[in-house]
DNA sequence: GTCTATATAAGGATAGAC
DNA sequence: GTCTATCCTTATATAGAC
């Protein structure tokens, strides 16, 4: 039996994907070059036209990948939430952060993604952000609806304009931008804290009066 | 009598600070060439070799210009809170977000340095990052202090966290980097409007039990 | 202090053999 | 699908005239 069989095998296009996750994550769209991409994947320069056409497009693939089953899974976690009897702010901010968590933690290089999605932000190229807003935005409305009807007092505008503070925070805080030091514990562990504190924190932001 | 005596004089130096800070604001570091900085400047390509030594050095110098007069005011601002027989936590958010806000009105570019400062807490650069540390630390240590005071039965790791995600927060808020949209109003109401629901925010958040 | 010109390196992208 | 080799553009930086 070929023992090939028992490692899985990955493919030049998921080597490439992941380094460049990993160095976008270190350097920016704009800092890490292809070269750099390519080398840390052990594959060759040109294999990155051939099977994304351009870095532009493989800077898609790479949010492509981890966003759909981010959405899905952010959206199952909604839905759990939303069938039981009664549930909390707390509860909905959970089933928002934690597949992101729990994506940063499992997935080899998932840990880079969160903060390509934060660098996501800072570019206010158009086309990302559209990009970003079509493949967001309807799992986002989905939550904003749970959360309007958590906060049936609060103004619509209002809402709005807290949820938007609230995904900068957590971007903020899941990519771990911060200035706090880590001492001791692991970067994971790092994250969860993070989190807890988020939930905790914006849940309070959220009920303001 | 000399008419130019009647116009500011802007140096070459003055006018490359200036290019650069709105190009990094958009492209990122990375993302602006020099290039496009002097042709921007409308000065010589030599001219930043000349005046600032290198790109890494002019990064810094951007910084630098305005980073000591935000800290001054900031303190300032902190201190004109503190001289008063009481005040609230909104009042020294306030104090923190308040200088930000008006550098970015009242100065010719203010707006796209509150953005380069976003994009620093982007880049996990070492030495970007200490120099923000040293820069930015002091003055963030004072305000530490009158949180601490305002809030004496919160932990103060968990004041930190806190503190960490409302930095977070404001520095997404205030750059612009929502996913809101601005309808009718100016950039420059945009980001008042995101201050006033920020400091509310942050002011529930930290109290939170 | 400001210019032109250029050195030198690195970037994205492709052509064409295998 | 993967390689080498190369094109062409852009980048940072500097040398040297003015």
């Amino acid at each position: 039996m070929d023992a090939s069989l028992n490692v899985p095998h990955f493919s030049t296009k998921q080597r490439i994907l992941d380094s460049a996750e990993a160095l976008f994550a270190r350097h920016g769209f704009a800092g890490a070059s292809l070269r750099q991409v390519t080398a840390s994947a052990n594959v060759n320069l040109a294999a990155v036209n051939y099977h994304f056409g351009s870095k532009e497009n493989l800077i898609n693939e790479v949010f492509r990948r981890r966003l759909d089953s981010l959405n899905e899974q952010r959206l199952r976690a909604l839905e759990a939430v939303q069938s039981r009897k009664d549930f909390s702010l707390e509860d909905v901010l959970a089933a928002f952060v934690r597949p992101a968590l729990s994506l940063s933690h499992d997935q080899e290089g998932g840990a880079g993604f969160v903060r390509v999605l934060a660098r996501a932000y800072a570019e206010h190229n158009e086309q990302l952000r559209k990009f970003l807003h079509d493949n967001y935005g309807p799992a986002l409305k989905q939550f904003a609806t749970a959360f309007a009807r958590l906060l049936p007092d609060l103004e619509k505008q209002e809402l709005y304009w807290r949820l938007d503070i609230v995904s900068g925070a957590l971007t903020y805080a899941i990519a771990d931008f911060g200035m706090i030091k880590r001492r001791g514990i692991s970067e994971q562990q790092h994250r969860d804290l993070a989190a807890e504190h988020l939930i905790k924190f914006a849940a309070a932001g959220l009920r303001a009066a």
